[in-house]
Order: C-alpha cells, then structure tokens, then sequence
DNA sequence: TCGATTTACTAAACCGATTTAGTTCTATAT
DNA sequence: ATATAGAACTAAATCGGTTTAGTAAATCGA
C-alpha cells in the first residue's frame, strides 16, 4: 500500500494538518523542530501525495489537455508536442494528450473526457495551419490554439508560423543567388498556409522585378509522384526556370524525381527550395533539400507559455507569428548560363 | 460551475446515493420512476461525473502511463500510439503519455509523477528494439513492454517485431526475383534488431545457397549519406552485388544515391530492400523503395489489449512477436544479365 | 394478526489530501 | 493577578463522488 500523508503524520506525532501545511512550506508558525521531524518521517517512509485528492480539494489538477487532430501519430509534428512537454515539465504540468483523427464526434468526446478530468486548460493543436473553431466546452477554460487560428481571434490566443516571412526569405534566397526564372508548386487546396506562401512569393518576384507568369506556377497534391508531375511540365516548357519554391519538401522531392528523368542535374541545372524541413525527405535525396523550416518546438513551447500566463496573471489572449529560418542543404546555386 | 451529482439529486427529489446508483447501473432496488427521473434530471442539466472524485473512492483511475524514450516527440512510430490509443478509447481508458528523452533521472520523474496520479497501469515503449529494464516501481502495477524485451522475461509482458520473419521475407523476396549476389549494409552498433536481421539474411544465404564473403557485408550509421558510402564500398568491388539489403530505409536512401553516382539504374542494375517502410523516405526518391514494414500500429494495440488482460483476468505476462509484412514498391526487378 | 421479508430509499462513512476555525499553553503587558 | 497576544498545534469541514449499513413502509406467510 502507499504512504498516506496520515501514516507520516502518525509516525512524526503529529496530526495531518500539521505534516500537510510542513510539506507544503505553509509552516510560518510550526516549530523548527517538528517541521525537520515531518520533512524526515517522509522522506524516511518515501511520502508521495496522491495527486486525485490534492487536486479534488483545491481544485486544480496540474494538467493540460493537449487536443490535437493528428499530431501524435503522424511523423510531422512531434517537436511541437516536445515544445509544449519541454515547459509544462518545467513548471510541474502534466500534458494529457489526445488525437481527434479529424473526427468531430470524437472530438467531443475527448474534449469532454478532459473536462471530466478537471484540466486546468488545454492546447488545440492542428496538423496544418488552418482557421479552426475549437469546441465551445474549451471557451470555459484557458485555451491556447497551436499552429491554427481561430475564427474568433478575441476569444482564444494562438500561435502560428510566419509563413509569409518565411516564404519570403527562400524566394529571396533564390533571387540572391542570381534566378530570375523562379516557379512555384503550390497545393491548390487553398490553407492559409498554401495562400501564404504563394502571397509571399509573387510580392518578391514584384519586388524583385523578377520574372513572372502563368508558366511560372504549378499546382499539384501533396506528394512526391503529383510533385513530380507538377514539376516537369514546369520544366518542359518553352522557357523553363531556373529554380522552384516548393509548398512542401514531398513536392521537392517530386521536382528532383523530374529533373533526373529530364537529365537536369541539381542544383547545377536547377536549384529547389522546399518548406517543412521535413529531414527525413530532405535528407534521403541528393543533394540535400535547403528548405524553410516550421518552428514547431518554438511554437509548442510558446503555447505552452501562454497558457501558463493565462492562468498565472489571468492575461487576456493573444496570437503570436513565429518566425520560420531556412536550412540550407545543397539544392541552391547560381543559374547555370544557358 | 459544473453540474454535481448532488445538484441531479436534489432537483429529482432523492439522495445522493441514489442517484449515483442509477446513474451507474446499480439500480436493482430502486423504482423505475425514480430511476426515469434521476435520469432525465442528469441529461437535462448536462451532468458529468467528476472523475477525480470517483477515482479517488473507486481507487482506479482508467489511465494507463504511457513512458517512452522518444516515440513522442519523433517520427519513426506514432503508430503504436496510435494503435495503443485506439484501443484504450474503445475500452474507456486514458493514455497519460510522457517522454523521458533517454535519460534515467527524467525517467524516474516521470514514472513518479503518473504513479502519484494513480494510474492503473503503464506502457513502457521505445524507439528502437532492445533490451529494456523498467525501472522496479513499474513492477507493482501490470506493465506492458512495447517494442522492446525486458531483460527479465518472467517480470514483464511484452511485444516486439519479428526481425527475424521480416528480414527473412526481405531476403527470399530478392532471391526469388533470381538473385544470388545479395550484400546487406548494417548498423555495426548492435541492438537486437541489427543482429536479428543479419542473422536472417545469413540464414537465407545459407538455405538458398547464394554467394556469401565478407565483401557482401558493409557497415553503416543509420543515415542516407553513411549509408551511400557503405553501398559506394559495395558496388565498386570486383564482383559487385546484384541487389542490396538495408537495415533501414535511410540507409537504402544513401544506396539510392551511391548507385546515382556511379551511373547504375535502379531496379534495372540494382534491387534495393529497405527496412522500416518509412513512408516519407520510401516515397521520396525514385523508384519506390521495397520495404519491411515494423507492425507499429499492431504492436501497440496488442500492448493495450495486454494491458486490459491484466487488468481484468490477472493473466500472467507474456511476449509477443508481431509479423512485419513487406511493402512492395518498384526498387526489385531481377538481375541485368552482365 | 403478528413477525419476517422485500422494496425503495437515505444517512453516514470513506477515499486522501487541504484549509479554516479553534484550542492549549506560554509569555508579556497592565 | 489578570487580561491579551502570540506560538504551536489539532479537530473538523471540505472537495465530489461510491458504498455500506440501516430505516420505514408495504407485502407476505402461517
């Protein structure tokens, strides 16, 4: 049987009351002596509180729910959940995690399985940078929104990728390095982050003064054989370019896959930007994938932050941008001269 | 404020015990008027048991610790928590997850901290097949070992992937293509895993008697660029290899880019078999890496349903090798004629 | 018709902590 | 010498449920 806090009070001749308020340092009128007796039996007899009685008496668990739709098991987004853990450990939180697999039902499910719970506030989580609405049942707590937006910015605080910023600095990689001709594959599906990152790339080639037009852009899904495609009626094309932004790193992994075939070499033929720093796919093709990375520990660690201020000071909400830094590998290089 | 059975009690006109018996099933004696009543009252005001309340009476929590080494935070197996998940959702469990990053003190922590949530019983998973020892509190609630074998046998249940199976499929599904010069590049590092699937392939030499020498075996790191120079080795020797055997999907990416290099066409010049089936890196590079997959999802649903065996039969331990199947992609064709 | 069951409920104990409102006892002030 | 304040503790209430022991009224058997 485990230690209760009754057994160390008994040993140390002491009534409960007294052995709580010596281990909890609410000790401002216990005797010097007693306290060192309490503190001793407990660590003597190995004294852990139990958890469900504390937080039943004072009403608060310690615990955060982390509500994400696929994260946990999928391979893209771990960091953020390493973020958030890294914090919450620090500050002797506990993270409940849980995955909604995109399903309404049981999102209500779980949301409400973590209430039942008593957490004290909860992470809403996406896969994807989308405008979500959290369920309502979340609005009675602290809620912070990580990797999304809300639709109601006033009533959750949120943190996102800069994917503007970040879309930006690799076009302008391109540009620095000399291309003119620079296209884009982009998923067609629409996210914010989709729109984004194409917004960010048009305003360099404007600002740039670069190349532009409907040869310049490519839409195809979210993998390697549609980025493939994508990719090479890009490049078969009358006049060709001579770099390409990618959505993601899945794509570029497409456009090095129609280069080959095309007998381009990268990046002495074609230089490739992708987005995500996915280092499994970036680093399992030749040369390696320079490509804009999500801040997800950043971001994990913020929202976790956030909650604990929401919940310390009582803050009103906020929404944040992170910043998203490239990684340079090997696909960049000056145009070749044709 | 939350809606407490107390609350349901009062506006149906009866105790609390009362209710609490309805609502929970045990309402042989109570008159089925009541029970319509108590009934309605709880939907109507939304009522939700306190869990923490309950548990601390019941001395059960539904929440089963979930410890890992890494698996959270990266993306090799979310998987199996996925499978474990799914299957503590449909039996009303809680996965209370929790990452130790490998190290014993943050380990101890956390065991610590869901013991002192009371959790009923604990996942003890990791990245990698080895040989594990929980640390010994684990020992007084029913533990089950996912992915790994506890150096005790008798202490601890447990599930792990056929390596043996698997890298025998891998092997035979190349000799059957009608090869017979078949190198493996492995990881020299020697965790059960590496020395399982060396042993396979060893084995199926032997049995097909195909060609075996030391200049068919080339070590690595598990990554792509180590990995192109141990398949570099290989392919530039006297009497090169006809196909290739990885101990993971990383390293047969390197093969990948070695074989590029020196101007040989996969499936055409080479066969490649990896081991991990790791979607992102086997869809990447071109063509389709061939794969063993590791039964993730498999293994963490057997660990769960182990766990609720414990829980309700009080079964002894067992262990448990799950099968790994191979994903076919294009990276097999039979050997060119030289 | 009177004691024995059965039916339908409730009061109170309990889980393991925290916290409030007292209670002793000693030391100081008047 | 007596009221007063502070020091050092404890009894009891509390959190929100579950469960045991018990009670009052209705039904049954002989």
């Amino acid at each position: 049987m485990r230690v209760r806090l009754q057994d160390v009070a008994e040993r140390a001749g002491v009534s409960a009351a007294t052995a709580s308020m010596v281990l909890n340092g609410k000790d401002d009128s216990i005797s010097g002596e007693t306290r060192a007796r309490v503190r001793a039996v407990a660590s003597e007899l190995g004294y852990r509180p139990n958890v469900l009685a504390r937080s039943l008496r004072s009403q608060r668990t310690r615990a955060i729910g982390f509500i994400s739709d696929e994260i946990v098991t999928t391979p893209y987004a771990g960091a953020m959940i390493q973020g958030a853990q890294y914090v919450a450990d620090e500050h002797d939180y506990v993270l409940l995690l849980s995955n909604t697999d995109y399903r309404p039902d049981v999102e209500k499910r779980t949301v409400e399985a973590l209430l039942d719970r008593q957490i004290d506030a909860a992470v809403y989580a996406t896969m994807y940078h989308r405008i979500v609405e959290p369920p309502t049942a979340l609005g009675h707590i602290p809620t912070v929104i990580l990797d999304s937006r809300p639709k109601d910015e006033a009533a959750f605080s949120w943190v996102a990728p800069d994917e503007f910023g970040g879309a930006t600095a690799a076009v302008e990689h391109l540009a620095d390095a000399g291309h003119r001709r620079i296209a884009m594959i982009n998923d067609p599906m629409g996210p914010p982050a989709a729109i984004e990152r194409e917004a960010a790339w048009r305003t360099v080639l404007e600002t740039r003064g670069l190349d532009d037009g409907p040869d310049l852009v490519a839409h195809a899904d979210s993998d390697a054989a549609s980025g493939a495609m994508a990719a090479a009626r890009l490049l078969e094309g009358d006049d060709p370019p001579t770099a390409i932004f990618c959505f993601n790193d899945r794509m570029a992994a497409g456009a090095y896959i129609a280069a080959s075939r095309l007998g381009l070499s990268i990046p002495r033929d074609l230089s490739v930007v992708g987005f995500d720093n996915q280092v499994l796919v970036a680093e399992a093709i030749d040369p390696g994938l320079t490509s804009v990375q999500l801040p997800h520990d950043e971001m994990g660690r913020w929202a976790m932050e956030q909650v604990l201020r929401l919940l310390d000071d009582g803050a009103g909400p906020q929404g944040k941008r992170m910043p998203c830094p490239i990684v340079e590998r090997g696909s960049v290089a000056p145009p070749g001269q044709l």
